[in-house]
DNA sequence: CAAGTTATCAAGAGTTCTATTGAATAACAA
DNA sequence: TTGTTATTCAATAGAACTCTTGATAACTTG
């Protein structure tokens, strides 16, 4: 029969995974990853954090398999290294707010009051009938990295300034980087106080992007 | 816009998680865990480490979330705190195994020479139909703790007195504990040298169960 | 080629994690 | 009560991890 040893070895390998997702300012990283691919130095600026300790730790996430990189002129960019990478993500942190009664706690007194919410399925089915407008309040450079099919990119500070282009007849649906971002929560409360009919997304992007690749897979 | 505090607290609870699935001696405490619930003796004895240790590591498994903690007299037994921790744990599991080349290599220098295997939805198949035999070669406890319906416990050492009672006109399918446990192997090898048509299941009890609860669910 | 960016490397101080030891506690049985 | 078994607690030495600092390497541009 084969040895321990190599079991062993199998766990020691596993932990090296785990060993990625057990430091605060990794998973920050990984956070804005799941948005766009960057470069170090602004992933160092996004998370605050010193340029060597950023690449340190991004070395690491490469290194467990989570990242990929590749030069581009004199800057390095990683990325997410693929859909099970950014699935695993998302299912630890959605186990750990399971879990975690503080967890939830803190994100609730993040985001502010509740808002009302519009589920996936609920949205695609409005979308192809048309009667709804999908507004993405992220940064421009996460819109262009990728975003729904026919949302429109507002960011959160020009709302106001685009208010008037919006369709006052159809509801409004805003959505950010995932369930504990602000920005969606925020874009609503001003809608609706603007007087527009308003929903927010649950999730954000990352979410609708693993789900709209799985459907397609199995369609 | 709240504070960037909160959302530094939402990454610390993350990472509390994370730590869990750092170190090698507590993945190998949840792969047993994966099987059937346990004391902490059998637990620190199966792993071969001291009860202290033992207990210490299962604290923080608990503490994260991954376990429930249950006293039954003197004996307190710990056991997966549901079924989003275990498929956690294997998706880790899994997602570790894709990316790094070397724990491949490792598992198959433990599992040995390559034996056919047979997938969840066929032996499905051939389970309703009736003509296949599934043996579950796992210590006869973690058979008592749940196995697939339908499956007849032979643990592996005691697979010869029992050949006889094997049909010799039917597939036998053999699983035990995942992919990475080498009893299903060695059985498949033991009973195709005794001229048997055997296979083994891709995957072991846990993965079979999760996949089953989840069919539940969306039938 | 020199100068300027951007990223990585290397070393060290401070912190956190891990395993060990021995004592303390809880449940139970005689 | 007293003894037995199973688990947890507390303290500690050694190992591993994290962040900082300053030097080095890779690449682009003038």
């Amino acid at each position: 029969m084969a040895s321990k040893a190599a079991k062993q070895f199998l766990f020691e390998a596993i932990a090296v995974m785990g060993k990625a997702f057990s430091s605060p300012r990794r998973l920050e990283l990984l956070d804005l990853l799941a948005q766009a691919p960057r470069s170090v130095e602004e992933l160092a600026r996004a998370s605050d954090q010193s340029t060597a300790n950023a690449s340190q730790h991004l070395q690491a996430l490469h290194a467990a398999g989570l990242l990929t990189r590749s030069r581009e002129g004199t800057r390095v960019v990683y990325s997410f290294a693929g859909e099970e990478a950014l699935s695993l993500w998302l299912s630890l942190r959605d186990a750990s707010v399971a879990h975690l009664g503080e967890v939830e706690r803190a994100a609730r007194e993040y985001l502010g009051e509740d808002v009302e919410t519009i589920g996936r399925a609920e949205l695609q089915e409005r979308l192809r009938q048309g009667d709804v407008v999908v507004v993405d309040v992220r940064p421009e450079e996460e819109f262009a990295a990728g975003h729904i099919e026919g949302a429109r990119s507002i960011p959160l500070e020009e709302l106001e300034r685009h208010l008037a282009e919006l369709p006052d007849d159809q509801e409004i649906v805003a959505y950010c980087r995932g369930p504990f971002c602000a920005y969606a929560h925020e874009a609503v409360r001003r809608l609706t106080e603007a007087g527009r009919s308003a929903r927010r997304l649950e999730g954000g992007w990352p979410e609708w992007r693993l789900a709209d690749t799985h459907d397609r897979q199995h369609a």
